[in-house]
DNA sequence: CGCACACTTGAAGTGCCTCAATAAGTGTGG
DNA sequence: CCACACTTATTGAGGCACTTCAAGTGTGCG
């Protein structure tokens, strides 16, 4: 698999065909921001993002993370303006589809609708769960249910219990994660390095025990919903071929066709 | 439309053509539990419902809370299973459709996959702003917010900036929506009446002073995006009448289908 | 090498929780 | 219609998880 071993190079051959193209950015750029028309979606290549809200005193929540694989945003699919930031927390790679395109795609393409339907529902499972740590779970479960979800996301399991994977998330953004202060992140992060449950340094997080860490969290295994999740180069190649049979998507639904019924 | 005024009475009728059924259900029933297979989906008529998340020590929050006119639940569409428990908060009536039918009119009839496209975003906007005020705001601004989002959805505003609703949560359910514990949403709820903000007696909800408690909120409005929102009557009708016109849906996606790509 | 950013630590304050008891509703059956 | 059980709402006192403010100390990078 040579010749396919580099997603850049497809990428750029792909741009030509489709439109579509691989978008590099530096980190803090914004690849969305509240109010702005919507006109694509991304496919994240490499690179973390997160969608957050910001109120008028500064306040902050993160309410998605994205990471490799993931798309960005497929919340406003049916929205014609976004509401949030969306912002790279790293230098990423993104597979930028226009949203007309990507609409097709998803259309046309039952592959592509099943991956896309699935995705969707896997953030608003993740969601979900993050409702019940804001809500119901202290500051050490909060940060010990994230860990778990994003090994079990985009990290390793090893034989002997332990898991690691990347964490370029700063102390500040697991605070705007998990709706604490960045000191208390930080007291806490202390206390399960104390504890034996985890190692982070240098955007390295490794889970010493994962179940221990699991049953502090109260974590609910999402493996078999990401069996058949898309994996990112995966996705990319559905993304940057052309259908293979050109299709008729159906006409868009106008306005007067919404229901509205008095 | 005298013909038309009875729900109840359409949905027998209806019941007869399509198989689905008008369900009553007392208070406190459940409309499903968590590891259910998945057979339908329930279109609320009267009363309302809520779906929430039990840990094994007993914390409760509530993920969702459905009034009339909304589908509950649109989250498992794409699941096998249902992951959550879904109860009636009140005495309900819904409509029970077969979530093989559901999906036959979603693809067959551009009018349904329309609304329930946009009830899946605005379900995910709502719980976006769930997320920043159990992260992100104090009891009052919770309360205040969940207020004003309740009033939009179902409440009516008067000419003098006042609103009213139905509010059939108890202080417990409020809690386990907002996050906190009874006594504390109750201490918090008698500071708004003394600040003149609410009125809250016997399941009837008064915001006297609609612009305060949206600032105090950080409330953002959706309106907009609820303009087109089915109400429960029209979507009554759509669901009970059979589609005009026959319609292939495309095969079932299968699970080999599914991308799966190493 | 120095600047900016991330991380760490301490001390003091507070918003919310826990435990506990009582009052006020609400439905149910005799 | 009252007696009873049960849920819901209220109030008090005390404690703790988390916040706030205010220094620091690394640490990576141009």
């Amino acid at each position: 698999m040579h010749e396919t071993s580099d997603p850049a190079v497809e990428a750029t051959s792909a741009e030509a065909r489709t439109g579509d193209a691989l978008d590099v950015h530096r980190a803090h750029t914004y690849l969305a921001r509240p109010g702005e028309r919507l006109t694509h979606i991304f496919l994240l290549i490499d690179g973390w993002a997160a969608r957050y809200r910001l109120l008028s005193d500064g306040r902050r929540q993160i309410t998605a993370v994205f990471v490799p694989g993931d798309f960005c945003d497929l919340a406003w699919r049916r929205a014609r303006t976004t509401t949030q930031h969306v912002i790279a927390l790293t230098p990423i790679r993104a597979l930028r589809i226009d949203i007309g395109e990507f609409e097709h795609h998803v259309e046309c393409d039952p592959g592509i609708r099943a991956i896309v339907e699935n995705e969707a529902h896997l953030a608003s499972e993740t969601q979900c769960e993050w409702l019940v740590s804001l809500g119901r779970r202290t500051a050490m479960e909060r940060l010990a249910h994230l860990f778990c979800e994003l090994v079990e996301r985009i990290g390793r399991v090893s034989g002997n219990g332990s898991g690691t994977c990347e964490m370029p998330l700063t102390q500040v953004d697991l605070a705007d994660v998990t709706g604490l202060t960045p000191v208390h992140v930080n007291r806490t992060l202390q206390q399960m390095r104390r504890a034996g449950l985890i190692e982070l340094k240098s955007k390295q997080l490794r889970l010493r025990d994962f179940s221990r860490l699991r049953k502090i969290a109260f974590f609910r295994s999402n493996a078999e919903g990401r069996r058949f999740r898309n994996n990112v180069f995966g996705a990319l190649r559905l993304f940057q071929r052309a259908p293979a049979v050109p299709c008729q998507p159906s006409p868009a639904i106008e306005e007067e066709d919404r229901l509205i019924i008095a």
